[in-house]
DNA sequence: GTGGTCTAGACCACT
DNA sequence: GTGGTCTAGACCACC
């Protein structure tokens, strides 16, 4: 289900985080529900174990998945890391901004964004995760 | 005019070239206008003049700016690369995707998005850029 | 300046990460001041320097470093992660407790317990850091 | 009267061992009160009986707790084992010292952390165990 | 079985 | 020169 592009200038280890993140996000990983493993996946992606590994411990850093020693590593409650939140919505922002400015370059319509901003927004299941 | 983050995760050469090209997009640097040299800016940010000679290869490389030899570096006249255009796209649609993701990952509700989305795009320049 | 116990059930580094702190709340590292590079400090330790590397990476995500691109890795000015600081404190003392209920077993009084908190004190600095 | 965090970073085991000392502590479990045994603790705590079972076996190495074969695991009076008694001083003043070190980069000043400190102390019972 | 840690040695981007 | 990433393969603690 995860695609790596190994010439890409984005590490390995963070495109699996964000492509893990756009799983759960879409809801083909639901709450709760185990990964697979450090090594299956590694085998999987063709990727050295401690790469998935370290994309595991950044994700539970993030406050998306958590392990549970010896058993496994799983989809977490969505609970929102208290503090961090603030700090991740600023980066959010500062993101949007460079997005927009790449846009205005490339002369793109308002409108045209927003459709597309739409379409993204329809690929990650409607109005799931609103509620909160 | 530009501020660099020395500690931000983005190469400070990839920060003066976000900057600069929001510094045109917001209309502050126009067409034809010359930029300042190589060892001017450098000197200005405090930063190593091959870092701010990589920015500048990376802006012509993207049809942002043109160098003629001898006289010193323009904006260029936009349209400058056609064949970048393709792919600089398909860049900004994965950059868009990211951003909904954390956006959805952090709980933000479509409309909050699109708010802060035409905040951004009124910071630059109301409507310019978009006939073409 | 930094030992490393071999066969501590601590993580190698982790004992970094700690002694480093300690240093640095001991003023035997001051604000700016540059830390020995991970080759550096790997070969003094006799350490892989991937697990030199993982300790600042963990140092720096804890707010008490920054590294700087290409230039190396600084101690940071104290500005207190804004939104980290309540989970530290929460995990303070938790650990605070851990170490009273110990206190307590091993049959320590009171009296020699505050003793022991304030030689440690005084041995980071006496009264600095208490001002912010 | 056990609370399992399956995601702490300390090993499940492990959390049992310190509650377990905390319960004595606060004299909870008194001397020569008959502990659960390992089947029916780890039914109770959903926890497997290995790791309910290796507790036991380091309570019982500290000294806390004696099994008696075919009798069941008791709590032990106190100075069962004289030996163990140093490592475990000095295991107690590296963690005072380590927890003195984070409060001094959190800012903590030394009246607060005092205070803190009595009031854990109190948590377990006043002035017990300090007549020995 | 699981994830966590460590070593050895390589390559790369940035300054 | 700096730190960041990745691979290969090993060992360990925990469940």
């Amino acid at each position: 289900m995860i695609q790596i592009n190994e010439r890409s200038m984005l590490p390995i280890y963070e495109q699996i985080v964000q492509q893990m993140k756009e799983l759960i996000a879409k809801g083909v990983m639901q709450e709760n529900e185990k990964l697979p493993s450090v090594r299956e996946l590694s085998a999987q992606l063709l990727v050295n174990p401690n790469t998935v590994a370290k994309s595991f411990q950044e994700l539970e850093r993030q406050g998306i998945i958590v392990t549970l020693r010896g058993k496994g590593t799983f989809v977490a409650k969505r609970t929102a890391a208290p503090g961090m939140e603030r700090e991740r919505m600023d980066h959010l922002q500062t993101e949007l901004r460079r997005v927009v400015v790449e846009a205005r370059h490339l002369g793109v319509s308002r409108e045209q964004f927003i459709i597309w901003t739409d379409e993204e927004w329809k690929r990650f299941g409607g109005d799931a995760d609103v509620n909160r």
